[in-house]
DNA sequence: GTGGTTGCAAAAAGTTTGCAGGCTC
DNA sequence: GAGCCTGCAAACTTTTTGCAACCAC
């Protein structure tokens, strides 16, 4: 991790409002360097090697924050509990990250989409899904007098 | 649901050797109607009116089987564990579908997706992902030597 | 010093499992 | 009738919460 990387983060946390512990920069660190996108559990254990009294409890905490401010982010989205789809054709999704409804959406544009060559890794694509993120109609009303969080 | 929907199922169970049980119907149908991608507790509790000693249990073990069985499907992957990324740039992912490996996609064309007006439903869209589906190179040579599942 | 943060333990939420009895084929 | 399936309870996994002690500011 470059020097400049945690510059970043340690502004960004000032900027906030937030203090800047040893906690945070480890767990902010041990994500730079792993490549795989772990879990908060792997991320405990890697960090308790060297801080032996950190609590998985501040990991799970930590790691909403930094999402949360954008220093980081969740791949796995929607995560609370799996939702199941009567339609088992393939199609795509339009997701309301106020209230989490999930709108199906089908794009005969969106079903065509390529990588090139360089970038796959070989790996060998049986299919994809876009999932697209907004405000859906509802809560763009009910938001305008709510206080921004 | 219409009847020809109905005897889809029913086919495509006997077809698999699965009996087709009151339960099965009743957890099909439900994801017939619903359009909002309910869970597992929804389902049940929606089933539960009707038919007061379904368990939730078979409505877990039910759901596993039907979306195995590409009958239903599951809107939420990799949803064993919540997942984190050091990366909080805009990028899409590449999912190996065997090893649950997830590798970090940059690709502007990508970036670029639009949605029609019309297929909206008044969604104000903040951004969206790109999940590919596949099979990374190690996976597809140590598949080549085990039995088909 | 103040107030945000941590670590612990307990609780909550979601999901899976084992098994006896029941139902589909 | 055979074997798959269900319902129940218990276990398990993941995540959240409450709170006293602690630490960054």
């Amino acid at each position: 991790m470059t020097v400049r990387t945690l510059n970043v983060f340690i502004d960004t946390c000032k900027a906030a409002g937030l203090h800047v512990t040893y906690q945070r920069m480890a767990i902010f660190k041990s994500l730079q360097v792993y490549k795989h996108h772990p879990t908060a559990e792997e991320i405990y254990r890697k960090i308790k090697k060297e801080h032996p009294t950190i609590s998985l409890a501040t990991v799970y905490k930590t790691l909403e924050i930094l999402a949360h401010h954008n220093l980081i982010s969740r791949v796995t989205h929607l995560h609370d509990a799996a939702r199941y789809d009567g339609n088992a054709d393939f199609h795509h999704h339009l997701v309301c990250v106020e209230c989490k409804k999930i709108v199906d959406v089908y794009n005969s544009k969106l079903d065509t989409l390529k990588l090139p060559e360089n970038i796959l890794f070989g790996f060998k694509i049986l299919h994809h899904r876009v999932h697209f993120d907004g405000i859906c109609r509802q809560c763009q009303t009910s938001k305008k007098n709510k206080p921004k969080k």
